[in-house]
DNA sequence: GAAAATAGTTATCGCGCGTAAAATTTAATT
DNA sequence: AATTAAATTTTACGCGCGATAACTATTTTC
């Protein structure tokens, strides 16, 4: 294989003895073309190696088959992970997938929408960073390539939702914790930007009320993606304090629970459920390290799988349809228990 | 601003009274245009919000201002983090980064390359397996576009490599943990395909036999890229079992090391420099997470933003100089000892 | 086996822009 | 003001492929 150097369509046409538009047909769908021909045209395929020039075919196609996937943070292993789930729901369905991070900025958030329009893409997987997200260019963006948010609501924008219901995973752990020891106390950011945050409150505000218990939060400053370097000196300062009203401290995401962790084991305070454990610690993601903290942490798990397929899936409905949703569509997947040591 | 949409350059010379031709190399090189017309294609530019279409333009140039960038994996912290700094330096030199992760699996990363061929890239940064990779696949791949290597080095391939100086570094710890206490001994997988961890065994090997003492290397089972886990798993065998001959050991990566802090933690084994301690852990990269570690990672710091830089600069200097080097340059940053509490 | 349906062919245009050559304008120099 | 160099405009072509129309070949249907 691989003799003389295929430079275009028409080349490999003459060798291949199949004209150019039904080449051209087979390469937008393998199936568009008889059977016999399909094999025709992949035995030359497997001799020449020649694959259309990707510019000239976007050019000319009216849509691309490129679909954009914005996270806030690849740093984050949480979005590395769904990213890569996403990203292979792509390739699955015959798209390309164009990963994006936002590095933890807005702004850059913004200017990936911008590099994307450039791109022309077929949809747009968004994560977007929920009220740090610049609203008014997100709606201008989805006025022009579907979109479909993932993991942070932002609510009534783009076609469709999908994510992780927060009230139904905070009351699994409010419920066992509560159940195993004593009721936790609730610990997170000041100004949170995730709307995840606001919902994991509000979730434990009424899983406490419901199961009879006084909530209690405590919020601490803190800005920016360094989340365990906030859960380590603000959680240490807590603890040092002794401010914690209950031995149970329910964090709002695992990433400030595993600084917290850290905070704890440098004051000598033991955690866990065990006999000479003094206090508890839970979170919530089931973070990728949360299983190689000391003790290993109690969280809730995302299903970060399900949630990948569904808003893949659900974009690829759209684009393929070629019409957009009547009406939005908001998908909550449930969280599961992980129980380990910490909690 | 944005009145009628401008369609294409054509229709945005007819409004900005430019000809086309000239706005094709304002577009290409905006310093290479008459500074009185520069700021009347700006001025224009403001008003009617106009781009030139990506494909339309990559068609026809000779060379895309595409970058591959290529990782093993973006699940690691390591690499999403140096993966995050060779896109800034692209988009500083004015070039389009484009992100790919092999996801662990070298098949992968042969599939990245060729994806990569279809976008013409001007240039590629790549992180192999090293070993894993598949050698003759990039190879064929350096041929047709220039490459610079980055973290891991293949040997004879691509046009230049950047990483660090294990030498260099892995004698900076051992040279601090025979000093502070009992000589190290080594903890790393079987088979590790990364090229690193076999120039930091010899290192350690070379390191301990200059300090006087004699080396011991614990090598453990396991496949993939789930190093906390095999950390964990076989690291705390190996301490319960009381199979090591010091109470220091040099973890090969941060990574196993981390999986061996959590393994300690559970056996009950005080890890640290203090009083009360039985063990010392070590470990090499400065991951991100090191330092959440209980106790905190004594490690050896890469650094990321130099080997970033250079990797990105050296492609940028072989790609604008249209020639490729005459010689394969090699360059290695120094490693940085990072003392935390563990060892 | 003829008509109908399907698939393939030839021919031709257009996409939006890079690029080259020649003609023209503008700016810099003497 | 005349000469020269530099920048811009005009004109024209080409990149590789999508799309379509009109025609021909092949396959299906009864």
């Amino acid at each position: 294989m691989g003799q003389q150097k295929i430079r275009n369509m028409e080349e490999f046409a003459a060798v291949s003895g199949i004209s150019r538009p039904t080449l051209s047909k087979y390469f937008n769908d393998a199936d568009s073309v008889r059977r016999s021909t399909r094999e025709r045209i992949e035995a030359a395929l497997s001799q020449y190696d020649y694959r259309p020039n990707v510019y000239a075919v976007n050019q000319n196609r009216r849509k691309t088959r490129n679909i954009g996937v914005v996270v806030p943070n690849l740093a984050d292993p949480f979005f590395s992970e769904i990213g890569r789930e996403v990203e292979l729901a792509c390739l699955a369905a015959g798209y390309s997938p164009i990963l994006l991070s936002s590095h933890g900025k807005p702004a850059q958030e913004r200017a990936n929408l911008d590099s994307l329009r450039a791109l022309k893409p077929a949809g747009v997987l968004l994560a977007p960073f929920g009220k740090a997200s610049d609203r008014g260019a997100i709606e201008r963006f989805c006025k022009d390539v579907p979109v479909v948010t993932f993991d942070a609501n932002v609510e009534g924008v783009c076609e469709a939702f999908v994510g992780t219901d927060n009230f139904q995973s905070v009351e699994l752990i409010v419920e066992y914790l509560c159940r195993s020891g004593e009721p936790p106390c609730f610990f997170e950011m000041k100004t949170p930007s995730n709307p995840n945050a606001n919902k994991r409150r509000q979730a434990y505000l009424e899983a406490m009320e419901r199961h009879g218990f006084a909530p209690k939060i405590h919020q601490v400053p803190g800005e920016g993606w360094n989340f365990e370097e906030i859960g380590a000196t603000e959680g240490g300062r807590l603890i040092s304090a002794g401010a914690f009203e209950t031995d149970t401290v329910l964090c709002s995401n695992d990433r400030l629970a595993i600084g917290m962790l850290s905070a704890a084991y440098e004051l000598g305070v033991r955690v866990g459920h065990g006999k000479d454990c003094v206090m508890r610690i839970a979170g919530q993601d089931d973070h990728p390290f949360s299983r190689y903290t000391c003790p290993p942490l109690t969280t809730i798990a995302q299903d970060y799988g399900a949630i990948a397929n569904r808003a893949a899936s659900t974009l690829f409905r759209i684009i393929e349809s070629e019409t957009r949703l009547t009406e939005r569509e908001e998908t909550v997947f449930d969280g599961k228990l992980v129980m380990r040591a910490s909690a």
